[in-house]
DNA sequence: GTCTATAGCTGGATAGAC
DNA sequence: GTCTATCCAGCTATAGAC
């Protein structure tokens, strides 16, 4: 092994550490996003689980804007990650229940909802955000393809304007009734998702 | 006039405008509420949009958390009375679907979505407040009696669980997709409303 | 009962030693 | 790059004058 190599392994191995703990850092941000939301969510939070000190977090992040972006773009990459790896047979209705599925089991295993637009400030912050931005248009051009063509196909209701599906649709992702149901009944992560998908596509109303 | 009877007035006099002060405050909390979230409203800002001084809001309201609370049971009662006065000929799911489009109107009009559960500290604070609670359990048992019955008649999802019903039902009277619509879309109150009932209780598939 | 002024605390962000 | 110690802004709540 040369020195170069030597040199070049140990770079990469600092490198290796430095990513993996700024995983921790977004991990824990996750978890404690979800938990308690953007505002009562401290640095010294963040810090104490993952076990660092504040000022070594801010070395990672500048900010706790930033830091929160840095999660939640993750979070919608993952999303676009989904959709790409999905079976391209699927029917347009079927890749939207394939993909609200797999964000509903990603809070149920202590993630985030996206779209944490229950506060406008919080939305505001995004908003500056560039990268996240970029990420979320992409995403959301995606999906809106997929209803328009869901509703061509007859699979959505074609007399709801697109805008309103659309955005119910990723309002169903951060449905306050999940936890309501996690917290308070006996049910299976299974029958939870499997209830809200239910809902979300067929309404309150008897399926005929 | 006897001059008990001017001495009584002018008591009735302070009475009256306290009481309206008071309903001032819980107005304007109302409103910040909806707009910034329990974290962000600061009492600064109550006092202000009001137009008193902070010291007068407490004396007024013990702390934020009992200023919160009591415009929260003014809004439950508010459902409650609501419930009351509606036309009692109408059947079980005509009765919740009335609900849903008056709570959502109140929204639209710059009031609370009831339900501020999205934060697991506010829901907590909450349930330590007696009054609230008391009025929220009545509330929440005539809902899920006629969530029973209207699945006993056959006009709601007999093979859902009612609680997954009864708390879809709560996530849309604070269903995020509303205020999506008002900002970014040209509808009237009364299509977002419209479209709004019809994916609750039909959901995004065509309606038969 | 109303105000001005301020106590007391919390949390985001940083200075400076190592 | 990591820590200890600290600054400073902003918030809830109150003391004390009028």
């Amino acid at each position: 092994m040369s020195i170069f190599n030597s040199i070049s392994k140990k770079i990469s191995f600092k490198d290796q550490a430095f990513k993996l703990r700024e995983d921790a850092i977004l991990d824990a941000t996750t978890r404690i996003l979800g938990d308690k939301g953007f505002d009562l969510m401290t640095m010294d939070d963040v810090a104490n689980t993952v076990g660092i000190s504040k000022p070594s977090l801010y070395k990672h992040f500048k900010s706790k804007e930033d830091l929160v972006g840095e999660a939640l773009i993750r979070l919608i990459d993952g999303a676009i990650a989904y959709m790409a790896q999905m079976d391209q047979q699927l029917s347009s209705v079927q890749k939207l229940s394939t993909l609200l599925e797999w964000a509903l089991r990603v809070r149920l295993e202590g993630g985030l909802p996206f779209l944490p637009s229950t506060s406008a400030s919080v939305r505001a912050m995004l908003m500056r955000n560039m990268t996240y931005m970029t990420r979320i248009l992409k995403l959301n051009s995606q999906l809106e393809k997929l209803v328009l063509a869901a509703q061509k196909e007859g699979q959505l209701n074609a007399q709801l304007p697109s805008d309103v599906i659309l955005f119910s649709y990723y309002s169903r992702t951060c449905d306050p009734a999940v936890d309501y149901l996690k917290q308070y009944s006996k049910m299976s992560d299974d029958d939870i998702v499997g209830h809200m998908l239910q809902v979300a596509f067929q309404g309150f109303r008897t399926s005929s």
